[in-house]
RNA sequence: GCGGGUGUAGUUCAAUGGUAGAAUUCCAGCCUUCCAAGCUGGUUACGUGGGUUCGAUUCCCAUCACCCGCUCCA
């Protein structure tokens, strides 16, 4: 079994590529840079996953229920949860050594003044005044202010004025916020308890790129968990165990994982503490899971904002309060990312010391659960018979083209856990196919007639 | 956004100022074929747009994309 560090991102993307995974975007236009279009394999994935996470998450939690709110919500939200202002960050480029700087830490940075409320024209014009240098050359000689929102700006309705303006959510957890209310009330819920969602988020990031590590469009599975102030410690403890199960049983492994805490300087300004699971990816370790405590700060702002009350009357013991916020927050497509990179492996065929890729996804996860495989094409209408009965159940892949080598290494490749070989001893003698399992390479021989019942326990999750 | 590198079949890699060759993949056919079997045949590429030139995949410019580094960040 290869280690991750043994990994390599372009035999990994070159897979995803070429077996219907990823594909870069538009790319008979040249492409769009950091956009991916997940093929027929890479949905399933990505949707497995998905359910893996609502199973874990609302199903099998006495806690959560679900939500699916709107990517477009009224621009005043991100006035109150802060977006606006710390996704927002004037920069200038040094024109002499080529390094960027944000205009209001120059000048913090260089008397102390803070630029708190000014215009980019009035901070421009005072480092130029002051001849403020570059910090890291020494010169002063910078390019204008350029605005750069990490959020992605658009319209409502057909004119392009500023009143319709509209920005892409950059994150799912206002959707949940602004519910609050209407999730408590009509849920009848009561605290502790949080709502989970899956949805699209879109942030105009400076620098993406590792595969679909990092793009501007992606998809985000969140839980928002809501408890008494006081009691978010705990709960982030919990939460954090219970995103570790979640990582493990899907054959995440352990020396694969760490917790980093944030230093209190990288925290976003919405955070108390957040603890980051990070993943070993080919290219190193990088964020995959963040859980933050973002305590009363979003339903607050909201509160304040709206005029809407966010308080929550507690039966217990009477009280009314603004409740904390325990936030796990997990990339869907940085999750495939990791998944892809741990289920990757490459096995030496002893017989003939070729090398076999196999993906060993879990089964919950795997695109397709059965391969079922003629050995002759001559055997088609009854192995498609049993393709047809198992495909009630699961997502079945059918192929009787070329050698039955090639096409059960065809399987190993995209991480179907099961073949099904009909022969001709299965048609004219014992009505028993080959079941042979991609990571023990067992193959036994099963009555057609119980394949069904057979694979409905093997599949159980 | 800056600096450097790269861009030829699905993939990996050649060659060339006179419109490209291989391996593998893929497709079709034959085969009672269980771990990339064999035989036969076949499809498929010079990222895009300009310029120089009689002629450009090759030289020049721009652009797009990817990789590495810087910067930034969740």
């Amino acid at each position: 079994m290869l280690k991750n560090n043994e990994k390599s991102m372009d035999k990994i993307v070159e897979l995803c590529k070429g077996r219907g995974f990823v594909y870069a975007g538009s790319e008979i236009y040249g492409g769009l840079a950091n956009t991916w279009d997940f093929g027929p394999l890479g949905v399933e994935l990505k949707n497995n996953i998905k359910n893996a996470w609502r199973k874990k998450f609302i199903q099998e939690s006495p806690y959560n229920v679900g939500l699916d709110s709107a990517i477009l919500m009224n621009p005043e939200t991100w006035v109150a949860s802060g977006h606006l202002k710390n996704f927002t960050d004037p920069l200038m480029d040094c024109k002499s050594c080529h390094t960027r700087h944000r205009a209001d830490q120059l000048i913090e940075n260089f008397d102390g003044t803070i630029p708190a409320g000014w215009s980019n024209e009035q901070m421009f014009a005072y480092i130029q005044d002051k001849q403020i240098p570059c910090p890291d050359c020494g010169k002063h000689d910078f390019t204008d202010i350029r605005q750069f929102n990490l959020m992605f700006k658009t319209f409502q309705g057909v004119t392009e004025n500023t009143k319709s303006e509209l920005y892409l959510r950059p994150e799912t957890a206002q959707g949940i916020f602004v519910n609050f209310q209407n999730i408590q009330r009509t849920s009848r819920k009561k605290i502790p308890f949080g709502v989970a969602q899956v949805g699209k988020s879109f942030r105009n990031e400076i620098t993406p790129g590792n595969f679909i590590f990092r793009v501007r469009e992606f998809e985000q599975m969140e839980l928002e968990f809501f408890c008494k102030p006081g009691t978010d410690l705990e709960w982030f403890a919990y939460w954090r165990n219970y995103c570790r199960e979640f990582l493990l049983n899907l054959g995440i492994k352990e020396e694969n994982l760490r917790l980093r805490d944030h230093d209190p300087e990288e925290l976003s300004h919405y955070s108390k503490a957040t603890t980051d699971f990070e993943y070993l990816f080919p290219f190193g370790w990088g964020e995959l899971w963040g859980i933050a405590d973002r305590t009363d700060y979003d339903l607050t702002q909201h509160q304040e904002h709206s005029g809407k009350s966010m308080e929550y009357f507690d039966p217990d013991d009477n009280s009314k309060y603004i409740p904390y916020v325990i936030e796990p927050s997990l990339g869907v497509e940085r999750l495939f990312l990791s998944i892809v990179t741990e289920a990757y492996d490459e096995e030496i065929v002893p017989e003939t010391n070729e090398t076999r890729v196999v993906m060993h996804l879990h089964p919950a996860l795997a695109p397709f659960k059965i391969a079922v495989l003629p050995l002759s094409k001559k055997l088609a209408p009854e192995a498609e018979a049993i393709y047809h009965q198992l495909s009630k159940k699961w997502l079945v892949d059918y192929d009787d083209r070329g050698a039955i080598g090639r096409r059960y290494r065809r399987q190993d490749e995209i991480g179907t856990p099961f073949c099904v070989t009909y022969d001709f001893d299965t048609k004219e003698k014992d009505q028993c196919v080959t079941v042979r399992d991609r990571d023990t390479m067992e193959q036994i021989r099963i009555p057609v007639t119980e394949l069904e019942s057979y694979f409905a326990e093997k599949l159980a999750y």
